[in-house]
DNA sequence: TGTACATCAGTGAACGCGCGTTCACTGATGTAC
DNA sequence: TGTACATCAGTGAACGCGCGTTCACTGATGTAC
């Protein structure tokens, strides 16, 4: 907290913070810089020193969330099975970052912090531009990583289909799990499925994912 | 369109329309009801003349939504393999609609136009309340449905699953089912997928259907 | 160890703007007689 | 067929508010000597 006169020292963090959780009380748009920066106790200008925008800030955000999801599904690529479940604990333990991740309209896909996995270096001191940068600093310290996450899909669906399976079918299957996880997190997140699925959303999950790897036997 | 002076008509179409386009281009919540009036070529208080609040036009989205929604899935419903295609189809073509939908935090849920499948009756004429009522009037013409939507998926479940299935068993697979059709939408709305995905969703749709029913095999 | 200076994170007053809301109004439509 | 009246959909001026943005500033930190 700190928050010793100038220099917030965690200023980043905080309004981060802030943001997740405007996001997940309000919608990944439903807010201001000023908001964030009355949560976070700091000056309403703050926000935009810091980001830009709030382009600026849900890019922060996307960026952390898919470096924490790649993290998250790469411990468990050994075992496909699990990785639906991982996938879905990680949706509705970050609702925030899930949200955001997966609305491509709201934040700079192509930052280097979200495609690359590297913040941009800060510019060199001293020498340089005369003119400030337009708020280059946008992204996260650890390292953003949607294709890192979505590699674990693609190769997960062959360890799942027969060897006589063909890359046409592999794909299918990968886009299928890939389509069941996401839609069971979503459709759990807002609220749509039945009252009487219960509470425990791993459970369901593995009930549904049993279900989808032969449990059943789905008729031809 | 006419808008021959005072009476517009069919003002209430025009905002949803409006209110549509605004949806699909800028997300569900990121627009103003003085937008609204300006897309409909209205004044800018017509909109909450007409319904109340934001809330209130976009429960008539979802009004409408579930409605058109129910429709389709009951059309296809002898064949249960169709109503994912189907479910899909709807999402793309629909997609403010679809978004309204499954953002149940946005909207009235338990509003009549949503959940019975009739809008509330106009209050009576003449007689009645000294003060005037705060805005009833919200949602559509048509039949919501977010119920017997439903209904076409969980019995749907029941057509696909051996006779020897529980009813647990059934569930499960009406919910992996829908949250494949729904992921899938989601997907490839948020434009998520690889680009080598192709650009003909029902097809991709029919394929990764194909992989969840018994296709390609999927290994115990 | 002490002084001087550059850097830059964060401040806070001021601005113009678009917003939702209010409210007296206008004028088209339907009904009564 | 004509007149009078009630209703109500939609108008438009006015308001106060929160917003993003600007900009001169403050003061903590790091480096040079």
């Amino acid at each position: 907290m700190s928050s010793s006169g100038y220099h917030h020292g965690n200023l980043r963090r905080a309004l981060l913070d802030a943001a997740l959780h405007a996001i997940t009380e309000h919608g990944p748009t439903a807010w201001s810089l000023r908001e964030l920066a009355r949560r976070a106790n700091v000056s309403h200008a703050a926000p935009a020193h810091h980001f830009g925008d709030k382009t600026g800030v849900l890019t922060a955000v996307a960026a952390d969330g898919y470096a924490m999801f790649a993290d998250t599904l790469e411990r468990q690529s050994h075992d496909f099975r699990q990785v639906g479940v991982a996938y879905v604990r990680f949706a509705l333990e970050n609702p925030a970052h899930f949200t955001v991740m997966f609305r491509p309209d709201l934040y700079r896909v192509n930052d280097p912090a979200v495609v690359a996995g590297r913040a941009p270096p800060p510019a060199r001191r001293g020498a340089g531009a005369r003119t400030r940068p337009p708020h280059p600093r946008t992204a996260g310290g650890g390292g953003g990583a949607a294709p890192r996450a979505r590699a674990v899909l693609s190769e997960g669906a062959r360890t799942l289909t027969p060897d006589t399976a063909s890359g046409e079918s592999d794909r299918a299957v990968a886009l299928m799990a890939w389509s069941c996880a996401h839609g069971f997190a979503h459709l759990w997140l807002s609220g749509a499925f039945p009252e009487n699925i219960g509470n425990d959303p791993e459970q369901a999950a593995h009930a549904v994912f049993g279900a989808m790897f032969g449990g059943a036997g789905l008729g031809g």
